[in-house]
DNA sequence: ACTATCACG
DNA sequence: ACGTACGTGATAGTC
């Protein structure tokens, strides 16, 4: 049967715009909302092979559903200009690609879809009916399927509805449905319903009655006595309800099959919008018919004996060695290894399955080989793990695409081989998850090996493809350097610190938690009595509902849901209030029990060590973030969790070197911004802060009062962060002229760091991006944005990225500076932990002089600044003592 | 899944 | 009149 496909055109470009981040072309037009689209579409007309096509969209004119809403409390929100400033772009777009757009004023596109379909049942079609609205589950029937498409994350998934999945979810029928929506009532479609009837109960009720007619018949038999009473005051409200929830179909509108016939749609025209908004990662496919094209899923060329694994491998290294490359995956689950992909082709990918592997050793040998010969991959360090042992700390010369998506951009929240195949190949890919389903133990041993199989043949295809489209685009963007001399060697150390971990005591670890119990229940005790009642203190909305509700503290400050009961709201309050004090108290004591104390005891492996993974490719800025667990937020500035540290020791005949920058920020301002007062601060003093208050104020340095110089340091951070005289005011408690009049007359004493930071934001508005120096880009959309909130927030974005970036770009090169110095000068000290501007070595005892030494001078040197780079390094037998 | 909170730089 | 300092991750509670 020849099917259509009919989309809800609104609706699924409103959940296309907040699905996908602000894009922006070269010009500022924004494009998130047609890119977003497009991408369903594309996935759309893959999955359904439809013969028909078309897009449905409302006119805004007064309809009978437009005017009733009007008499309730209407809700939907107004489209935001960034996405109303789309829609004819779309339909344009559309145009050229001679999909057909069906419009008709007087009709919501509700109607038009259910109209539509109703005509493509009778002609014989099967119908799917994309839209991001429930409301269109009435419509399914055996023939006409829903489809709702979910974008999270740049993925987007469907979801399919046909009558008997409607009734699967809710269990009553699709036309049922209408009357459970008019019991339930909807705000954003401005439904009212029945009050106090919410999902379950009309679910209910309709399912046992099936109407609100029947409701209306057995109104004595109805449960609960809220839902009957509600019937019995306000029936004429769902009769409302329900003439306001059916949506038409028999509308009067014109609609042509003829037009809607899915044919050609990669014209010339379209191609020239798509490069017009600036989509490349679509350009390729609209190209038409050219040489270039590539199609949906490459062929697999599965080995069949062992020679012939042998042979794939030895010409997988002979490509590396002749200069080129092949794109390599591996999938596996936990620690099983179900095979290898190897691409060297356009089309053809050939897969060794497990059972061809010679024995373990062979394939782990295997793994060197390639990570040796130059090969790509989507993670090239997940793959490291596949080492054995002693090569693990071993350097390899190997490409990974992941990591240059993310230095192309690196506001992606994931860069896996489905958003590379999207962003650079313009291919819509199934994930691993897609591709196994959502019930797993549906599929048997072979089906799933036959699915882990396609997800490592396309890891190693679109490593192989997208390679050289990536790397032309770092060189466009001056950061081949940065991927080559920085990344990707830094994905080897911190693999290799990864694999080295760092000693935490159990025992004393368990021992921390248990004390912490005693005053955590003794605070809770203490609370619940002040307080009159037995609470839970955890809870912010309960706790906001105590302090202020009932014991009606002042300084109340709202949030979204309630009060805000942070750390600096009742920081104000707990001098006065007693119960406060405890409150703050019993949260810090509980995060250092929850987070920290039973938190790492669950990674301490069986070599006493924690293993934490160092991520390189979530930060918008360059720096690596930690997580499983989170090693660069262990506590320091409370004394009680500052102890924590006394816990994680080297290894025997070892002491731990730890070296930090000094104000590396701050020293990076006053070099990108060449500003001479703040180079000659450097140069000549020893405290910053204190200068910064005698310059600022206008008073001798020996004159400068601890008060002033808190207020310098202060004004310091706001500048690096981004200055604003809220945030300033905030953090001082002082008014915000009183800011305002700090930052103008540090401005005036340092005009070449306003001149920089008023230079960054007009960089950032006019190319969308600011650099680091190294070439490190961050693109800024919100600076387009017509909120002047996020415009707010894009300028603070631009002051700072450069300079956060251009210290994470440092550190990054005195990371390799100081392994290679190791490496060369045979010592056995290792790099165990990375925290932005601090190293952490865990070092034998006899080495600790010679590290000291060379510590202070690859980290000084790793870059040549206006201003010298002062380190900091200290020595201790435990994390604690390094102070 | 989202929000609030708080640990770090 | 708006309602924020920049960059992260883990946990607990709530929906």
């Amino acid at each position: 049967m020849e099917k259509i496909v009919l989309i809800d055109g609104y609706s699924i470009i409103n959940r296309a715009f907040y699905g996908v981040p602000l894009l922006t072309n070269g010009e500022g037009l924004h494009t998130n909302g047609v890119y977003g689209f497009l991408n369903i579409m594309f996935k759309l007309i893959e999955e359904e092979q439809p013969s028909y096509l078309a897009v449905a969209f409302d006119v805004k004119a007064p309809t009978f559903r437009h005017r009733m809403y009007e008499e309730y409390k209407g809700t939907r929100k107004p489209m935001p200009p960034e996405l109303t400033e789309q829609v004819p772009m779309l339909k344009e777009l559309l145009r050229a690609m001679n999909i057909c757009c069906v419009e008709k004023e007087g009709f919501e596109a509700d109607d038009i879809l259910g109209t539509i379909a109703k005509r493509s049942e009778e002609e014989g079609l099967l119908v799917s009916l994309v839209s991001g609205d429930r409301d269109l589950l009435q419509i399914a029937t055996d023939k006409t399927t829903v489809i709702i498409p979910k974008t999270k994350g740049g993925k987007t998934e469907t979801f399919r509805y046909n009558a008997e999945g409607v009734f699967e979810l809710y269990g009553v029928t699709p036309s049922e449905f209408i009357d459970m929506k008019a019991l339930m009532g909807d705000s954003s479609d401005n439904i009212p319903g029945l009050p106090g009837v919410g999902e379950k109960t009309a679910g209910k009720l309709i399912a046992q009655f099936h109407s609100i007619e029947g409701c209306r018949e057995h109104i004595e038999e109805i449960t609960p006595v809220k839902a009957k009473k509600a019937f019995e005051e306000h029936y004429d409200l769902a009769v409302l309800s329900k003439r306001l929830a059916r949506i038409e179909t028999d509308a009067d509108i014109n609609f042509d099959f003829k037009q809607a016939v899915f044919g050609d749609i990669y014209t010339p025209q379209a191609y020239e919008l798509i490069k017009k908004y600036n989509f490349k990662s679509m350009l390729e496919r609209f190209q038409g018919a050219g040489q270039n094209a590539i199609t949906g899923e490459p062929e697999v060329k599965i080995v069949e004996d062992l020679s012939e694994a042998f042979g794939a491998v030895s010409e997988a290294k002979r490509a590396g060695e002749a200069g080129g490359f092949v794109g390599a995956g591996v999938v596996r689950d936990h620690e099983r290894i179900y095979g290898l992909a190897l691409c060297k082709e356009k089309q053809q990918v050939t897969y060794i399955p497990r059972s061809f592997f010679v024995n373990e050793d062979w394939f782990r040998n295997t793994i060197r080989d390639l990570l040796s010969s130059g090969a790509a991959w989507i993670s090239a360090k997940e793959q490291m793990y596949l080492l054995s042992g002693q090569d693990r700390f071993r350097r390899y010369s190997y490409l990974d695409a992941g990591l240059a998506a993310y230095l192309l951009n690196p506001l992606q929240s994931s860069y896996g081989y489905e958003e590379i195949g999207a962003d650079y190949l313009g291919l819509t890919l199934p994930g691993l998850p897609e591709l196994l389903g959502k019930h797993r133990e549906h599929l048997n041993e072979e089906e799933m090996r036959e699915e882990i199989m396609r997800a490592a043949v396309l890891s190693a295809w679109v490593s192989y493809l997208s390679m050289p489209v990536l790397l032309q685009k770092l060189s466009e963007t001056g950061q081949e350097t940065l991927y080559r001399d920085i990344e990707l060697p830094v994905l080897g150390a911190l693999f290799r610190m990864e694999c080295q971990g760092i000693i935490c005591k159990k025992e004393a670890l368990k021992e921390y938690g248990d004390n912490l119990v005693e005053g955590i229940s003794r605070l809770e005790q203490e609370i619940h009595q002040e307080a009159g009642r037995d609470f839970n203190i955890n809870s912010p909305k309960q706790l906001g509902e105590v302090l202020f509700d009932q014991m009606k503290l002042p300084g109340a400050k709202k949030t979204k849901s309630g009060y805000s009961t942070a750390a600096d709201v009742l920081d104000k309050l707990a001098p006065e209030y007693p119960i406060v004090k405890k409150v703050l108290d019993y949260r810090q004591l509980t995060k250092l029990k929850s987070t920290y104390a039973d938190g790492l005891a669950g990674f301490i492996g069986p070599d006493g060590r924690i293993h934490g993974k160092f991520n390189q490719t979530i930060t918008a800025t360059g720096r690596i973030s930690s997580t499983d667990p989170n090693l660069q937020n262990i506590p320091v500035r409370m004394e009680l969790g500052r102890a924590i540290r006394k816990l994680f020791v080297p290894k025997e005949g070892c002491v731990f070197v730890d070296a930090d920058y000094s104000q590396i920020e701050l020293r990076i301002l006053a070099h990108i911004s060449g500003d001479q007062n703040l180079i000659d601060a450097y140069k000549h003093s020893s405290d910053i802060h204190a200068t910064t208050a005698a310059t600022v104020f206008h008073v001798p340095l020996s004159e400068v009062t601890p008060q002033m110089r808190r207020n310098a340091k202060a004004v310091n951070f706001g500048i690096v962060y981004g200055i604003s005289a809220f945030g300033l005011s905030e953090d001082l408690s002082i008014s915000r002229k009183q800011a305002n009049e700090y930052i103008e007359a540090y401005f005036k004493s340092y005009p070449g760091v306003k001149n920089y930071l008023d230079g960054q934001v007009a960089m950032g508005k006019e190319k969308g991006y600011v650099c680091t120096m190294y070439g490190r880009r961050r693109p800024i959309p919100e600076l387009k944005s017509s909120n002047f909130m996020q415009r707010q927030f894009g300028e603070r974005v631009a002051m700072n990225s450069p300079i956060q970036g251009s210290a994470a770009d440092i550190m990054k090169i005195a990371m390799l500076n100081v392994e290679r110095a190791l490496e060369e000068e045979g010592l056995k000290a290792r790099i165990i932990l990375q925290v932005h501007d601090e190293l952490l070595l865990e070092t034998p005892i006899e080495e600790v002089e010679a590290v000291k030494v060379l510590l202070e001078k690859n980290m000084r040197d790793a870059f040549s600044l206006q201003v010298p780079l002062e380190i900091g390094v200290s020595v201790g037998n435990t994390w604690y003592d390094t102070k």
